[in-house]
DNA sequence: AAAGTACTACGAAAGTATTCGTAAATTTAG
DNA sequence: CTAAATTTACGAATACTTTCGTAGTACTTT
């Protein structure tokens, strides 16, 4: 009796660590940092090893995130999908930047950044599947 | 040489009151706190008064906000604008939970959430219209 | 003018997230 | 087999955010 029903959203630091997992898991703590730590801009102070652990086993017991014990080392995969997490996120972001408006989210995104032309061949294809199947 | 170069990404608790000051502006601390709890889903606790206040008072030296006195009472305005805030906004959580790949947030936008079809014109215009000035 | 009402300033508590030091356990190297 | 290195667990410090209580000031009502 010492679980939450439902997985919360996972903070900054903790999803800067799912998505090295997304990419690439099972892996190790050490794994985890090293990718970190390389990912992280130089002017950044560099993130410790046991920075990286805690957050991991707190992760662990929010159910963020699942381990094993191969070899006698722990090896930590996503306990969520990537897609709900995303999903979740933007939730949060279209409702307190975005006063409920998913789509002037999108105009946001589409309009601010350069997206390249690859991708908003893309996106089109993408509206052109949803009304399709909404008609 | 007490201020900040630049202005900070606010927090959620400041974007909830930037939301209301987008909307109508200039208002006083009364209004906000008035309109923050209306729109506050009901199982939430109130937001107090002097919580508001110190949040927006914290907003002013962070130069997010400007203010004015007026018949003996403080009516506050945005210093940051809706456009570039939701754009900081945006560079954070493309950053945090989707690789830096805006383009895969839009996708996610999209197919996630019950975009309108009115929505997804509108969407699709601004496609058009940036695909013909990038050529 | 005294009492009540509304607003502002501000310190500090409470809540949450992040970071790290230290100690114990385990593995590897010599 | 012992010493050094790595890994794990965990308490606690630090940092940041949000909340509120209290006091002071000004305006209004009686």
């Amino acid at each position: 009796m010492n679980e939450k029903k439902i997985t919360p959203v996972p903070t900054d630091a903790e999803l800067d660590i799912l998505q090295v997992l997304w990419e690439k898991s099972p892996e190790t703590v050490r794994y985890i940092n090293d990718e970190l730590n390389k990912r992280r801009i130089a002017t950044d102070k560099e993130i410790g090893y046991t920075t990286t652990l805690k957050i991991m086993q707190l992760m662990l017991d929010k159910g963020l995130l699942t381990r094993e014990i191969v070899e006698r080392s722990h090896i930590y995969k996503p306990a969520v999908s990537q897609e709900v997490t995303q999903t979740q996120v933007l939730r949060g972001v279209v409702d307190t930047a975005f006063g409920g408006s998913a789509s002037s989210l999108v105009m946001r995104a589409l309009g601010s950044g350069a997206t390249k032309p690859e991708d908003l061949e893309k996106i089109k294809a993408l509206i052109q599947q949803i009304e399709d199947q909404q008609k």
